[in-house]
DNA sequence: CTCGTATTTGAATCTCGATTCAACTAGCCT
DNA sequence: AGGCTAGTTGAATCGAGATTCAAATACGAG
């Protein structure tokens, strides 16, 4: 029998499973017992943890966002420069590649929210989020004066995640000339032209 | 019985039936019996003029594609202007509310793509025909004068489309604050510093 | 009008995943 | 050590939906 767990840090596993396997399956179509196996336990197990399966599967899509942002935070730490900071930061919000596991669940996400509210809330807040540390970056910038907006703050922002939130579904769709170095230079057009700052990218300077 | 028809009639009848119940149940989670439902007819006759269930949901979706893509054709077949032109494009690519059929089946669509390589190449191929759309009035609008573009032609309706396309997923989450109006302001605003032009909707000129 | 066949039905069957639950056991408590 | 209990198993059951197919029938051809 697999090793006995604390029903607390068996959940934890659990949703830590839930989300890989519904990168592999997809967030709808994902099975009680790919969850299961994915977890290493059987699906009697799961469901004594998790009676309603909903209820692990939005856990799981609520934790994989919070990864999703936190680590978006994190790689944006350490920047001082606002225009590094930008440039960085529309970077870290687009999927790595076609089979970047994080984005393509978000993307899944945004599929179903159209029925389903609670994800559709969860994007919505995410989405919020984001424009919302857009916003910091910009101000800052434009407080500094390496920024001159060329319109509200907010309207960049949320401009700029729905640029980013766009072209992950196209880098996800695998659109032929539309790869993440011609994403951020995308968005990098819009917000040179939103800033009035040149925004070069570190390594060609 | 129900009322007998050729094959080929049928089929369109199918296909029109599948693209209703794919909007009620959603793209990958319909079933047999729905589509069945929708036609008039049982199960069996969908099965036997598509004996994989595949085929007639690619084929449906296809179809609301190309419906999509026609109606903004022919709302801005009429107008002359470049100015207005690229107004009501704006508008005719964003979804009526929360619960338009169309986009919904769009957005669930986008969801799936990353599982599903005919798909991606359906979504692909609808962003880069609008992109075209974008171009010509773009460019139109820069030869009349009326347009000063800030970057080139592809760049700008590469964006234009992208924000219309993230702002349709935002509507359709019933995102409180960004509902169809607001979103054409904010990719206007975007489209006033890529044109020059100041972009007033009609109604306020 | 009648035949022949393409289309449709509906009931039987199949499939597969969810759900239940009695039995089993790992690990804690005393 | 021995018992207690929470966690886990796995086999049985259930159920929803897909699939099959023989029978029924609408409709066109001749």
């Amino acid at each position: 029998m697999t090793q006995r767990k604390s029903k607390a840090d068996r959940r934890l596993d659990l949703i830590d499973a839930a989300h890989r396997a519904m990168i592999q399956h997809g967030a709808e179509g994902v099975h009680l017992n790919q969850i299961a196996e994915e977890a290493g336990l059987t699906s009697g197990a799961v469901l004594y943890h998790y009676p309603d399966l909903r209820e692990l599967l939005i856990e799981a899509q609520h934790a994989g966002m919070e990864r999703f942002y936190e680590r978006r935070v994190k790689k944006i730490s350490g920047i001082s420069d606002p225009a590094d900071k930008l440039i960085v930061t529309i970077r870290s919000g687009l999927p790595d590649g076609p089979d970047d596991a994080g984005v393509r669940l978000l993307c899944e996400l945004g599929g179903a929210a159209g029925r389903n509210r609670v994800y559709a809330t969860l994007l919505t807040t995410l989405f919020d989020r984001q424009v919302s540390m857009y916003q910091t970056i910009l101000e800052t910038g434009a407080a500094h004066g390496v920024f001159t907006l060329a319109q509200d703050s907010e309207t960049i922002a949320r401009n700029l995640v729905a640029l980013e939130d766009a072209y992950g579904y196209r880098i996800i769709a695998r659109h032929h000339s539309i790869d993440p170095d011609k994403a951020v230079e995308l968005i990098l057009d819009y917000a040179r032209l939103a800033t009035g700052n040149p925004l070069r990218p570190a390594d060609r300077r």
